[in-house]
DNA sequence: AAAGAATGATAGTAATACTATTACAAAATG
DNA sequence: CATTTTGTAATAGTATTACTATCATTCTTT
């Protein structure tokens, strides 16, 4: 009885599929709430099932522990950016004009508002700006890696490394400046936030309109042959 | 009675000056080490005091914590580094020039070979790339930022930025270009080892040449005007 | 020789990260 | 309609983590 989209993934994340129960929404609605608040390091399943009315047990029901629900978060985070680029440059013929819409997506996907309504994509943006790279910096990334655990974000990099060999075929880097787009994007809204001297971005009025003109001028002056 | 470079770091970052003491010194060590084998998440002051044949209430004397720890032996390698630069960049005068021996010098800082025993900056460097961008994604980065802890990180930055702006004084993201390239430097020698497909960069005969040739060629294609 | 600082040894506490057991209600199945 | 199965709650328990405190000892300094 969902409505809607059902994002699909790999279901070694979790014990037993979140999207499926009421129960598994509420986790996924608040540990997104709850990681934004309490930074990952200080949020807790004990903490998480409290706030939700619910226990601590149930929620290692669903996963096995904390970083695999943030990864299941990631996970979901770029499986709908995918989803949107795919949206959002249908029927576009110009590489040029779609790369310039997955910039766009890529920085602005807070903006956007599918009919989920157990996921606040907003806050998930913040999340995964400040907490992305943790999932995979740990010891385990080679055994999560060969699980596919972070293959949507794989994914997402390739079909945006596919974009830029059509733009420009000589380009000797494109995986390099796919992963690179999608970590300036988030890394540089950070910058703008917590540390201004690292960047020359500045976020006003909510804007994030600076970061999508500075990687437009990186893709453009790299591209150009 | 300390030999050679004492590399002087903000006061907040510890309890007591680990450089200054024999106890403090092997803190240092022992930490770099054990953080590389175990991850920072599995690190805990305990182990280190067991495997270095004192204990974890002695630790505490120096950190107040291991994200202190953490935040410490990150600025003590941004300032190594930094120093690095003032060495090989000495009388040279061609910007271009300069800023290629910054990439050398940020791609395999591991190489040199400074006289401080009681740094591996081999192992520091594996550190660096794994788990540094985790002392700034935290609830406390703003409140750590005004301490002045990322203070060497940011000087460091500023100084390629300085260069930057004198290859090329019309470019418009030197401060945006200097961290990329840091993050570039770091996170493309992670990926080549973990996440092939986030980059088009291979590490042969543990040599980070192509590391180099990329940053070489974006800053190449970004700053020409 | 006395005072002070650094270290080691030990102990203790609250929170974390789980695991296990039982129990009961709702849903699915035969 | 009876019976498994499944989902959830409640409770308890354990090992580890992240500290703090105390006290004895040793090593320096004056």
């Amino acid at each position: 009885m969902s409505i809607g989209i059902k994002i699909s993934l790999n279901p070694k994340l979790y014990l037993r599929d979140p999207q499926e129960t009421m129960l598994g929404r509420k986790i996924i609605k608040h540990s997104i709430i709850q990681i934004d608040k309490l930074g990952f390091e200080a949020f807790t399943f004990k903490k998480l099932g409290c706030c939700m009315q619910s226990t601590e047990a149930s929620v290692y029901r669903y996963f096995e522990n904390k970083h695999f629900l943030l990864i299941y978060l990631l996970a979901w985070y770029w499986e709908w950016l995918n989803y949107l680029i795919d949206i959002n440059t249908k029927n576009i013929e110009s590489p040029e004009k779609k790369l310039q819409i997955i910039i766009e997506t890529l920085v602005d996907a807070n903006q956007e508002n599918p009919a989920i309504e157990y996921v606040n994509e907003s806050i998930l943006h913040r999340v995964v700006i400040a907490e992305g790279t943790k999932a995979y910096h740990t010891k385990e990334v080679d055994k999560d890696n060969k699980d596919g655990l972070f293959s949507n974000f794989k994914a997402l990099s390739e079909k945006i490394a596919g974009v830029i060999e059509e733009v420009n075929s000589e380009f000797p880097y494109p995986h390099a400046l796919a992963s690179n787009l999608i970590e300036m994007a988030n890394n540089h809204s950070y910058y703008a936030m917590h540390l201004p001297r690292m960047t020359d971005i500045k976020i006003e009025n909510n804007s994030y309109e600076q970061v999508k003109n500075m990687l437009s001028f990186f893709t453009g002056k790299l591209l150009d042959s």
